[in-house]
RNA sequence: GGCUCGGUAGCUCAGCUGGUUAGAGCGUGGGAUUCAUAACCCCAAGGUCGGGAGUUCAAGUCUCCCCCGAGCCA
């Protein structure tokens, strides 16, 4: 049973943002969370290449269309790889395996009677590549979102009969478990509710597109032709383009991850795209909130862009996902403050989880001959910490799969403050001074440091650079590729010896504004 | 203009089907401790739950009106 889960496919206008990153990011910690939990993954992600403003983005730089998509390509090949991005596949639309996929897909849909052509007249918003509803008497009206003149089209287009599926559209939005968050769902079912319009899928006149098969001058629309990229990506496993391959190799996708903004292209179009088509549909469409920086839109006008790649050179993976994931309630809207990004990452994985691996290292160390203390197992199993650390576990689990990072990051938090206060109740060192107690300071100090281990290991979805850092203070092997053996209390070896300890995590000093 | 989602401690937010003195984390102040990355632990101050009216024995939690913010559609 295979796992599919994707990003969008990002339109390559320009390098990655701090927002595809978070989106990329999220869908990094849910695909590692599987695979621990032993499901086959298909972890998609890509890029959307077509359409008229890529044409022209190009044209202003003098260079052709698809130089232009290589570079932006190459950029967001070259950030997911610094990002220690996981996904299995990395689709571009203008890959020449796309094109037939395409084409077989629109025949389908035109054998099924959804296809018709018509005149479209408006004005359309080259931005938005959308014909806005603007009246045909306005003079010079410009798009809201772009802030730029519309222009004025008057052309033969051919138009998908969205119209065909309102009954179907509507009961599927009524499955409460479509839409995620499920606040976003009414407004998506009442865009529904005012009547499905059919809505073209060629344009005539753009050259930086597919051309649409017995329709001489026609490309595809880009968001037919981007929304069928997942397709393709899921048949780029050596085998043939061939739609009927689909089930076999991981369709229909259990989650599409997307930015809210694109919620209706996935919950309504890209479904009624595929009833189409005869396919089966996705399961879930979570359409995530924006990120605000200090309270306010990033913006160029503003000048206050989040570089991603500032970040990351600046921080590391492991501090900036770590405040993503554990900070914003992934589905709401989100704001970037850096004073709280520096608060977060050094009490939590400095101070909070880096911190007790290092005490209790040094302790362990200092009092059992370079190593973990030996133990039996009966003292093992029956250690105060037991307890906390199993509720960690259970409550990683549960949060997980429905991206409830922030869930499951407190649960990790909360084992690691139990064994801090753990550690200063029966104060070892305290012990130790008195004399005649090593045999409950090694118990004490196995608890500890086998409640670190596992933070270590449940860490690994959400913070694998650090995760691994924590494993190797612990000198144990973290190439486990399923956690479900690791995930149980006293896994730890008695005896086991540890290295010198190294803090895991470095404490943020930002001085500048990023 | 219609619709959707928010408005709860300085900040970010939890508060399910209405029910004891409204919670957490961060920040701030104080204390304790020394194994540790000036760390960890404990304690404290701090809120008329956007405003108003209503339903109810009882409302942050339900109804209506208004104000503010974000977004979707016009």
């Amino acid at each position: 049973m295979i796992y599919t889960l994707t990003t969008p496919l990002y339109y390559v206008n320009d390098k990655p943002h701090l927002g595809s990153t978070y989106t990329t990011v999220a869908c990094d910690a849910l695909a590692r969370f599987q695979r621990l939990e032993g499901h086959e993954v298909v972890f998609v992600t890509g890029v959307d290449e077509h359409g008229q403003k890529i044409q022209r983005t190009a044209a202003a730089q003098g260079i052709s269309p698809i130089d232009h998509c290589n570079r932006v390509t190459a950029s967001y090949e070259k950030a997911w790889n610094e990002w220690d991005i996981s996904h299995d596949r990395f689709v571009r639309t203008t890959s020449p395996r796309h094109l037939p996929l395409v084409q077989q897909f629109f025949q389908r849909c035109e054998e099924a009677g959804d296809i018709r052509s018509g005149r479209q007249t408006g004005w359309y918003c080259v931005g938005c590549e959308e014909f806005k509803d603007d009246p045909a008497e306005a003079i010079n009206p410009t798009c809201s979102i772009h802030q730029k003149p519309l222009e004025w089209r008057d052309e033969e287009n051919l138009f998908f009969c969205l119209s065909h599926f309102q009954e179907k559209i509507e009961a599927l939005l009524n499955q409460s478990d479509f839409i995620a968050p499920a606040s976003r769902r009414k407004e998506i079912q009442n865009f529904v509710a005012g009547g499905l319009r059919d809505f073209s899928i060629s344009r005539v006149n753009v050259e930086w597109g597919l051309p649409v098969p017995g329709h001489q001058g026609h490309t595809f629309y880009v968001w037919f032709d981007a929304l069928l990229g997942y397709l393709t990506a899921l048949l780029d496993d050596g085998g043939s383009i061939d739609l009927e391959r689909l089930n076999a190799v991981g369709w229909p996708a259990n989650q599409h991850v997307i930015g809210k903004d694109i919620l209706r292209f996935h919950a309504v179009y890209w479904p009624a795209m595929l009833m189409s088509a005869g396919l089966p549909l996705p399961r879930k469409v979570f359409g995530h909130g924006f990120l605000t920086r200090e309270g306010q839109k990033m913006g160029k006008s503003i000048g206050n862009v989040l570089d991603p790649e500032v970040l990351l050179n600046r921080c590391g993976t492991d501090a900036v996902r770590w405040y993503l994931l554990r900070d914003i309630q992934f589905g709401d809207d989100g704001d970037f403050q850096q004073q709280r990004f520096v608060d977060l990452v050094n009490n939590d994985l400095a101070n909070t989880i880096g911190n007790l691996l290092n005490r209790t290292s040094s302790m362990s160390r200092k009092w059992f001959n370079e190593s973990t203390p030996i133990v039996d197992s009966e003292d093992s199993d029956g250690h105060a910490l037991r307890q906390a650390a199993e509720t960690a576990i259970t409550s990683v689990r549960e949060a997980m799969p429905s991206m409830a990072f922030q869930k499951a990051a407190e649960a990790i938090l909360q084992l690691a403050i139990q064994a801090n206060g753990y550690l200063n109740d029966q104060a070892p060192w305290s012990k130790m001074k008195k004399g005649g107690q090593d045999a409950e300071v090694a118990v004490d100090l196995y608890g500890v440091l086998e409640s670190a281990r596992l933070v270590g290991w449940l860490l690994k979805p959400l913070v694998p650079d650090l995760s691994e850092r924590i494993l190797s203070q612990l000198n144990q092997p973290s190439n486990a590729t399923l956690w479900t053996g690791e995930l149980v209390w006293g896994g730890l070896e008695s005896g086991h010896p540890l290295p010198q300890p190294q803090p895991v995590m470095q404490r943020l000093e930002l001085e500048e504004t990023l």
